[in-house]
DNA sequence: GTTGTTGCAAATTGTTTGCACTGGT
DNA sequence: ACCAGTGCAAACAATTTGCAACAAC
């Protein structure tokens, strides 16, 4: 332990100094709460539930209370740091914007895996949906459904996520 | 018509009877509650939040209980005459099986409409899901989202469908 | 010093469950 | 008569909010 994952550090210091310009910018302020969920997406490097968010939090700060991670979430969303998307029937995931190459979610109704897949395999139904509705998609704010691989062939284990 | 696409109140008891049936093959029985969520269902012809699900049943006989129709849901999804659909960051909703042509849902971020689309629009993506990764997808499973053509044009309004 | 943020606890909202009783067959 | 299913209330889970104290600027 003691390093954080792919990100580091660096990476994390970095990020938490780019959000606190961003802030300042609104006359809003950097604090504790708000370094830590920083640090935790970044070191997870994926999408995280709350509760995911708010364990990796109290694990580093034992005094940061899950309202604030609520807070801080959401605060983070309206300043375009951090995106949510929306999985089936469980909780919503939160990941930072940044460099994370576009990619579509894909739960497993089966086994409740979440699988990432390129985001252009949207490319052909987000165009036919402009062209005929109008409709402009927004390939990544809800994770689609369905049955991976694992489960499609052998037998589906556990959580059945809906 | 006839058979059970349409939603008057022949089609209601046609269909009543016929998942009376279902339900007697396992032993399981039709009740009031159960009737009055098919009414329900049939009556909407499209997708019902369970909040609408329980006004229109309440509406109809009063004593049934909000867990009832939790319950007849869950049960109806078990006989798989009913399917739910993730709506986005908003309630899950239901709808008749054989109701319409399959279609798939999209969310406007911005409005928080449903629209309906051809199924077909998610094929080329199904396609190339299982060849690339071997995940079979379920398009209606889940609620796209995205902006619609008014929105999309015209200024956003209030609801904020996340 | 100002005021944006927090921690806390209580309020909300949405869904599930234990249990005695009702009602379908 | 038997037992699946109900109504009810209470449990549970997830998220929000009012407010006094705190800390970032």
């Amino acid at each position: 332990m003691g390093d954080q994952g792919a990100d580091g550090h660096d990476g994390v210091h970095a990020l938490v100094e780019q959000v606190e310009r961003l802030l300042h910018q609104r006359g809003e302020r950097m604090t504790r709460p708000r370094r830590a969920v920083l640090a935790a997406l970044a070191a997870s490097g994926g999408h995280l539930t709350v509760e995911d968010v708010v364990a990796a939090v109290v694990d580093v700060d034992a005094t940061v209370h899950r309202a604030s991670v609520y807070r801080t979430l959401e605060a983070l969303c309206g300043l375009g740091v951090v995106q949510h998307v929306h999985i089936g029937h469980g909780a919503t995931a939160y990941h930072l914007v940044h460099d994370v190459t576009p990619h579509v979610h894909v739960q497993c109704t089966s086994c409740g895996a979440v699988v990432d897949l390129p985001a252009d395999v949207l490319d052909a139904a987000a165009t036919r949906m402009v062209e005929e509705a109008g409709f402009v998609l927004d390939p990544t704010h809800v994770a689609l459904s369905g049955t991976c691989a694992g489960c499609a062939s052998g037998p589906a284990r556990a959580p059945s996520a809906s």
